[in-house]
DNA sequence: CATGAATGAGGCTTCATTCAT
DNA sequence: GATGAATGAAGCCTCATTCAT
């Protein structure tokens, strides 16, 4: 999952990286959903149907008449919908933890490097096309409002709960990093970052359903310039 | 459910504090849960049901098994489980507002009136004496990890949304007038304070489930001072 | 469930024995069967069902469709397939231990008695007129084709089985002390009846379905006779 | 299927039986498990699994998962489950006429002769070395709780259900004709043995299971004795 | 010959709710 | 006002099987 990129291999890696495929962990499917076109459908077709439905109303029997197959073939993929969506939020965060690693990787400026992986973490998503059946904008919004609360579940048992965070800590330890690169003494980063990730999530959220609790308007940018600023006023004060 | 309450009311309204009645809006219920020994047994029972098995595998039949009544009296006070939620957690809102208006009401110093409030917001809660079939601490911990992502289904109308956000915002307004107080020209005061409130639970949550997501460890106390340093930077340099 | 009878009240005896209710352990079912129409409708229609399909075959939904109702319905007398067949064994233990307890209570001669006993376990089932939702001639064919087997199932907790088979031992048990009358020093009474009462059902089934394995043809009553002689050789010389 | 053997072939017979394989009708399998490896893998984990969790509980796809191979393999082999156990069955039944008739085949005493039949049927089973892909003790398990039952389901066809007993009748016959070689004027020679045969299994299971319905306890020996003694009882009563 | 993919049908169960008392 | 009975609909999942490779 680590990824050690070098400044010299830009060119070669910009090639490689529109090819690249999204590795998400093997326990979570039972049949890689990657590896036929009815598995690509499965996965296209659960973000389009839990974005608009939300996933408690979600079912293997609703995604199955949209695909136009039966639900049993959906099981051969994954062993339920809790673990189809620790799949797609995995495939988010690994999708993401790549674009932050190639965004910040040949930037020697500590500032400009944090800026560039807050920027990464709190600006609107766009789609992607390097994986045509994945909409990142509708996973997006699924990550932001079904999110943290889906991995309670009893269904979900501890060993995926690992696996599934594992690349999420890991975004959280890369950007905590940079952060201690510029202030070392810094106490608290891990809390600072995890606050940044989750509260720009809420700002998008609550600027669309809830527009008195924010300040941002529709002006995405606005997020990103105050979370921006949040760490840095942090850096300067902690 | 605004409440205007000046310092020189104080001494009466510590009298009235102990006695007060949380009033939660009228539309959440069928029959007020609070008017009779079953009602207040449903809303204990379910805080401690919510909080054991999650609210995705709270049924009112389950509920009933506990409180040794059948589904169909549970329905004469809520129309389903969600309007439930949406009871408590206004409970818990409408309640926490009290004691941030209380804990805030006679203090002089803006910036001290300030520490109190996101200490309020913040802090870990403690069982209330008061409101004895109300469990605090669980109902707390519900909140945290069901709150926001219970509204969204399709069962809790928009009306009623609103009804259930009003005290959530009228907090997020108070404490954000209370910033404006300090740094008239903060240009950000309701996003910083929701990214202070919904963090603050957050970080509660990982140091409990996800340790690497955050640096506070088992110590709560230092989630009140991040945060009051967090806001305290933003006022600073914003 | 333990029966103390005396010769000189038989007359009331038989007069109650004609209004008397099974009574089965009420562990094994949620809902008394017996407390409803539908409930009697539920175990009468069950009978009929499971001895023309037999049980494997056997689902609530089919028997909902039998008597109209949908299989919930059922779900709210058993908690599955596998207790409502526990139910009905149970049902057709009890009565017969009534009818053994009944037929030898006042016959003063140890032989007579055991032959009785022998004759109630091992001659055919007759229906009877007092419990007219329970066809006993076919439950008696359900005994002995799906009986033992039955209680392996994982669904039917340790518990239940010891319930279960408290009936079942009991009628063992009562006519071993009968055996031991008769020959105080005899080693294997249990054993003895045991086999007995299953070799019983045994017959009765080869002699409809595998013929070969037995020399009763049609007659009954060589099944008694049979089994009788068997017990009283034993006797004998064991 | 049916061996006539003659004392003076002795010798020869022995050698043969070491490497004799058990021949199991045809009609039972698609593809005779007994033709490779991997057919002797399925027959072998069957036992094992239906074992554990009871034919009920048992099916190819389970098995599939044990030997590393999917249901279709297995369907190679078996039509399905039932045609499974019918198979295994039948091998126990011809692997015990082998030792029957091995065991009982030289012995010129009537008397003799029926005893040691007695006991190849009621003493407790050993793994026989020869058939290292069959655990014969868990086989055995299996017949005394599966066994009759599972011959009645419909998907086992009167056809099959005809050539599936043929050994099982060989069995009985061979030893009701022991029986009639001592009192050729016993009436029920095949209900005394199949009693004998059936009981035997059931007293088993009653020590393990069920302790008050048996007097044998943990003791194999007192089952064969107490049904030598029942059979001997018999024919000097009878 | 063995396998992997796919599927239709159905099993078992719970839910959320209504109605009559 | 509280309850008990009943139910239709749906959820979740497994089975047994076929087909193409």
């Amino acid at each position: 999952m680590l990824l050690y990129l070098h400044a010299n291999k830009l060119t070669r890696l910009e090639k490689l990286f529109s090819s690249i495929k999204i590795q998400v962990n093997e326990k979570l499917f039972i049949k890689d959903p990657d590896s036929s076109q009815l598995g690509k459908k499965i996965v296209e077709h659960s973000i389009y149907l839990i974005d608009e439905i939300g996933f408690e109303e979600f079912t293997f029997k609703k995604l199955g008449v949209r695909i136009g197959s039966p639900e049993s073939t959906i099981y051969r993929y994954f062993e339920n919908k809790h673990m189809l969506l620790v799949y797609i939020t995995s495939w988010y965060w690994t999708w993401l933890e790549y674009r932050l690693v190639f965004s910040t990787n040949n930037i020697s400026s500590p500032e400009e490097r944090l800026k560039r992986a807050i920027a990464i973490v709190t600006e609107p998503v766009k789609q992607d096309s390097n994986y045509s059946h994945i909409n990142e904008v509708k996973l997006n919004r699924i990550i932001i409002s079904e999110s943290l609360k889906a991995y309670f579940t009893k269904e979900v048992d501890e060993a995926n709960k690992e696996g599934f965070y594992m690349v999420y800590k890991s975004i959280v330890q890369r950007i905590s990093e940079m952060v201690l690169d510029i202030s070392p003494k810094f106490k608290h980063p891990h809390t600072l970052i995890s606050t940044v990730v989750e509260g720009a999530h809420q700002q998008k959220y609550f600027s669309e359903h809830l527009p008195s609790l924010t300040d941002v308007g529709n002006n995405d940018d606005k997020i990103v310039s105050f979370f921006t600023n949040l760490v840095f006023s942090m850096l300067k004060n902690g």
